[in-house]
DNA sequence: CAATAAACGAGACGGTACGTCGAGTCTTATC
DNA sequence: GATAAGACTCGACGTACCGTCTCGTTTATTG
């Protein structure tokens, strides 16, 4: 009933079935949770799913897009975006629950990742992906900033980069836990980083030159 | 039988023929660097080697293992580990480096975090690699606290991960460029985070500002 | 959901594609009469009938085995099984169309029976086959014998054997032809040899004593 | 500069170790009798042998023929020649001998022929086997014929192939046994068959049709 | 008794074919 | 017309075996 000149043909055909879409999308999460990662392919998923391979690729355009989708709706359902105002409150909040939920889906993550390093499209939406993350992060840099006590903007990419690059290593590597103390700790760094320079010297840095 | 790869290479039997190991390891680089990476075949590596397939596994486990000997030995001879003692002129000359590096080997290192991701071997392989790596920094870090002018040591394993994170994140998503002013920056970044917390700018201060 | 009283579904998705069963089999025969027979590969035959390696799999467990069934229909097809009842008439028909069929084959029944001496699956289809035709020719010699002048049944055994092993015989060696002409030598000798002996004369064996 | 006059050398270097020769026909054999034949590589006939490959390779051209060789001393070991003139029992020792001999050596001769199979040098070698065994059956037929009973001479062709194809046949396809009873059943076959027609026994007919 | 030459055990090597696995497309029958 | 089942094409993977090549050693012949 969507169109406003009413249609004679109402609708012919069968509609989209939502609860497949949920289907696929779970059983690609459950499978990813469950396994090694490897035994996911996408008959494993349609069939997880009762679900023909036709169907899911009529959806999406790979096996990728459909993980990074699921990957998607975890983000949004999971992550709290609060922008109090207060940079030290709202970054723990912020860090805490992404440390959180993406702990919890490591392996969807890292079974995006690996698409996305093989697949042109699932790589662009993967960065897409990324690119929002940051987007959301830096608001809430620069709220705290604009409200208050912080002067320095210019390393904000390099401070975003470094919070997320330190979640996406320690997802790959697991070199240390994500976990509230790791959030903790990460808050203070960089507070610590974007605030005055103590010393009165500036990093006099003239230009490097970018290609 | 056209090896892309030079000179009469002699057959040697008996004992592993070392031209061979070298022929495998340049090609996999060479048809990394030159190609979009879905080029890159064990039957390719092989050929462009002039080299028989079962040789490459008779020697490495797997395409991944091959790649990552690769890395390594690039990693190995580009970076430069200079322990002079002072923390800033260490960090900028290790951080440019390996920037540089990675930045150059970029298609190599996403290749092989692609493979590890799907493969246990390469991947224990590849962490094994990222923990040498995080020593080396380490060590960096600790050289100069011991000497001198920082007393905090506890968030070090963070700093480190922020390090190698910012690297691995940026050859991932490119948000930024890896170039010798994004380590400088990273430098400064570094050096505050590690400074003792006292805002009044109070190295004497022991205390290391945790919560 | 397993019903007791058979399949409960009769049969979903696509059906086997029996033209790609006909190419398949198609492109084995062709790439044996064209080549030495060691130009049929896998992946030729594939790659001839326009066919993925994978479906040739699907259907058959070997190689050996598409060779087989090429073999048997081109048996089935080609050669007569007539039984008049007149034993001389029968017999000529039936050996020469073997002989001129055997010979236009020759390099596939070869090339079946190598694959079939070196995989034990394969070897125990062409098994079945030789005794198929074993009894083909076993019921024009027992319809010829109940139907009137022979009286000899107990070498039936043997003659059939020397029949088809002086056919194996020559496709393998090419010791001598397999035309008409040995075709007719062949039914006399098959006959002289099932009459009654006409010498009184019973085969004294006086034994050799080896082992 | 060739002296016309031999080798002005007439050998330098070690000596061909003939223990070596004989520990690889046994090797070779022995394998194939305790295997199913697809364990008959030359990898593990040179092991089994205590033996470099290159030894295998140096003396004999291919691994076929490496078989064939065992088959032939093996043949020439185990069947006897008799040629009193009494064609029976010249025959019957014979065949009694050669079905022993071969039954024995069943997988032997199995894996040499498919060897010929695929190997165009192996093939010409077995032919001539092949060729010098269907000679010294000749050779007692027409012994016979001459010093004697039997007048018809021209269809020994014909006989030598069933017998020897009856043998084959039987290796092969192991559809009776190639015993002493099935010797003596083919020695009055091929008897009855070399006799002038018994049946109207009008020998007049020279006409055979053949070209 | 050295120097030389060949045979030898070992096993790395180049190459060809094999049979398997997964991605994404196409077809059939059903709902 | 959307769906479940599953057959299809394509291409990469890792394995097996062949026959060649070289190493280092042993054994015989020659100077």
């Amino acid at each position: 009933v969507e169109s406003t000149s009413g249609p004679a043909r109402p609708h012919t055909g069968r509609r989209r079935n939502e609860a497949v879409r949920r289907a696929i999308l779970d059983a690609a999460l459950r499978l990813l949770a469950e396994s090694d990662g490897s035994a996911v392919t996408t008959d494993t998923i349609a069939r997880a799913a009762g679900v023909g391979k036709q169907t899911l690729y009529r959806w999406w355009p790979s096996k990728g897009a459909v993980l990074l989708e699921a990957m998607v709706l975890r983000a949004e359902a999971e992550v709290p975006t609060p922008e109090t105002g207060n940079l030290r409150a709202d970054l723990t909040v912020f860090l805490r629950g992404t440390f959180t939920a993406a702990t919890r889906y490591r392996s969807l993550l890292l079974g995006v990742l690996r698409e996305a390093l093989g697949d042109p499209d699932t790589y662009v939406q993967l960065e897409r992906f990324a690119a929002s993350r940051r987007a959301v992060l830096g608001r809430i840099l620069e709220a705290s900033h604009r409200s208050g006590g912080i002067t320095s903007s210019d390393p904000i990419d390099t401070v975003i980069d470094q919070t997320f690059g330190l979640l996406w290593y320690r997802l790959i590597f697991a070199s240390a836990p994500l976990d509230s103390g790791a959030a903790a700790e990460l808050v203070d760094a960089l507070i610590t980083q974007l605030q005055p320079s103590g010393r009165g010297s500036l990093p006099s840095d003239p230009g490097d030159g970018r290609l």
